[in-house]
DNA sequence: CACATAAATGCACTTCCGTTGCACTATAAA
DNA sequence: TTTATAGTGCAACGGAAGTGCATTTATGTG
């Protein structure tokens, strides 16, 4: 619990009791979590508090937004010396339509886009949708 | 006008004045759509017939859908011979978060993914995000 | 400690999008 | 013409994101 407080300070985030509860379940989690879910699992937080402390950890680099294909905004923690840059930092996710669980694959990068002219990429996304190994046959 | 109707047919969807005014926009756009737009532009049109035709292009491989990171989904027509095999079908997408367009790279086939062991995919979605070249300085 | 200020939280409410149920209408078949 | 089927329109619902404002908690200063 402690080095919790040290992940949050170093990002110039005050270890508030919400922050510290959220950052825990992020790191306990290999999979990514929606705001529904925090809200299932703190239920005696206020969703609002939940939804900025979220977006705070955006602003701070500490998670990042993952788009899945599902509609719903999942969240994960950032991997050590993240800098969410696009050319180094985005990784490939997978999204199982059976368990409807959202992980990252850090190890599969995601692959230089060559884009036409004049274009300007600040942010790439590439999302594998289908069966995750535990729910396959 | 005839053409369309074709495109339809050989789909096996019945050409009704809906689908082929849907279709036709859809051709004569070069960027993706979404239903809201649609529901814009066909203002006497109710917006779940819009949401069922979508739906049934869609289906019949006539459109396919586009997750651009907005939340929003967005609808393209498919290429010549498409038939939405993520092997061979699937291509980049950019949204361009000046003008908020999103447009299809069918150029840019959305490279192979090797996935762990137990993985099975059925669908791959890259969305590039950035500045496009219009609204680029 | 007392007070002033700023940050974080909680509550209520709104908006937007996707989706569904059901009734009505147009089309096609018998 | 009757009957069945497919398409359309209207109304409503539910989930999720987001905002305004009041309240509480933390911080800092004399
Ligand atoms: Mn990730
Ligand atoms: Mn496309
Ligand atoms: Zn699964
Ligand atoms: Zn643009």
């Amino acid at each position: 619990m402690q080095d919790l407080e040290k992940i949050l300070e170093n990002k110039n985030v005050k270890p508030t009791a919400m922050r510290l509860l959220v950052l825990q379940l992020l790191r306990n989690k290999n999979a990514a979590v929606s705001l529904t879910d925090l809200e299932d699992h703190f239920i005696k937080s206020d969703r609002t508090t939940i939804y900025r402390t979220l977006k705070t950890f955006v602003k701070n680099e500490i998670a990042h937004k993952i788009v899945d294909g599902t509609g719903i905004t999942k969240y994960a923690l950032c991997e050590e010396n993240c800098h969410c840059e696009i050319e180094t930092d985005l990784h490939v996710h997978f999204h199982c339509k059976i368990c409807n669980e959202t992980i990252c694959f850090p190890k599969n990068k995601i692959p230089y886009i060559k884009l036409p002219d004049g274009y300007e990429a600040d942010n790439v996304s590439l999302t594998v949708t289908g069966i995750c190994d535990k729910c396959n046959t």
